[in-house]
DNA sequence: ATTAAATAGGACTAGAATAGTCCACAATGA
DNA sequence: TCATTGTGGACTATTCTAGTCCTATTTAAT
């Protein structure tokens, strides 16, 4: 079904509710009680969250985790990727004895493009926009076929 | 990784190898053969396949499968929901709690423009384009703000 | 009619990936 | 020093995917 994973799901719930709160660090206990996620679950994404620059993190008492940086400039791909990996659709999308005789695999090029666009896509909207989602964002468009090039 | 399935990726092998020979009915054993993958899951995916209108079977003796339209109008977002049902990203990407009490929910708009956009990549790449990649496509933009409105 | 060649439909198994939990350790503030 | 909070990694259980197989149905050829 070309799914998210439960988990990215859940980090972009994570991930609104701090946005709202931005000017200060939340506990990893506080944002579960918030969002009804259990704690341990919660504290896996945050981990990932972090090694991925997505969150700033501060251990001891009083400790937490904060936002890296403004809304605006963190993209969904951003999240998507540190929960799930760098996005791609297809390792080589053929195998060896339809495509292997040329030099290269000509599917994988168009598979290529396809990802770019998909990343593309997720690139060009933020957590600001997940928070405010009433907002016109601008307009924004992709060329497909200009990676065909 | 937001990946297709690897039946997915069968799929376009197959039904790449099936526009080479659109004029005529292939075997389920003919494909395996040609493709290299085993019978009873190239069974499997044409299945599916004829079941979404994809293809066309004839049973019986001499019986076989065949595309059910022309390469140009086979959408590659038509074959990845035959294998993997509809294209979503999210089913409502929002715990209740957090997003319940307004009479809709924000963050699920703008998960269906991601949705959108990216259907609509999938949607502009047709069987053709994979079976002749070195054709460049015309231009192609995809509005992304444009679902805002 | 009978037989052989195909697809149709669905049940089933095994393996892999995901979700979720837990624990021992490190760091920090009071 | 102690309570609090994050870190890293191991671990389990559950779900999903891939892959196989069997029986019924349809059709062509003899």
């Amino acid at each position: 079904m070309l799914r998210l994973s439960k988990l990215t799901d859940y980090a972009t719930v994570i991930l609104s509710f701090m946005a709202k709160e931005k000017t200060r660090v939340c506990a990893a206990m506080e944002i579960a009680a918030a969002t009804g996620i259990a704690l341990p679950t919660v504290s896996k994404i945050l981990k990932l969250l972090v090694n991925s620059k997505v969150l700033m993190s501060t251990r001891g008492a009083k400790g937490g985790y904060m936002l890296a940086r403004e809304p605006e400039t963190i993209s969904v791909a951003a999240i998507i990727s540190a929960l799930e990996g760098p996005i791609a659709l297809t390792e080589c999308s053929i195998s060896e004895q339809l495509c292997g005789q040329a030099s290269g695999c000509g599917i994988r090029g168009v598979w290529h493009t396809i990802n770019q666009t998909i990343h593309n896509a997720l690139e060009s909207v933020t957590l600001a926009d997940l928070v405010r989602p009433a907002a016109r964002s601008e307009e924004i468009t992709i060329p497909v076929a200009s990676l065909y090039r």
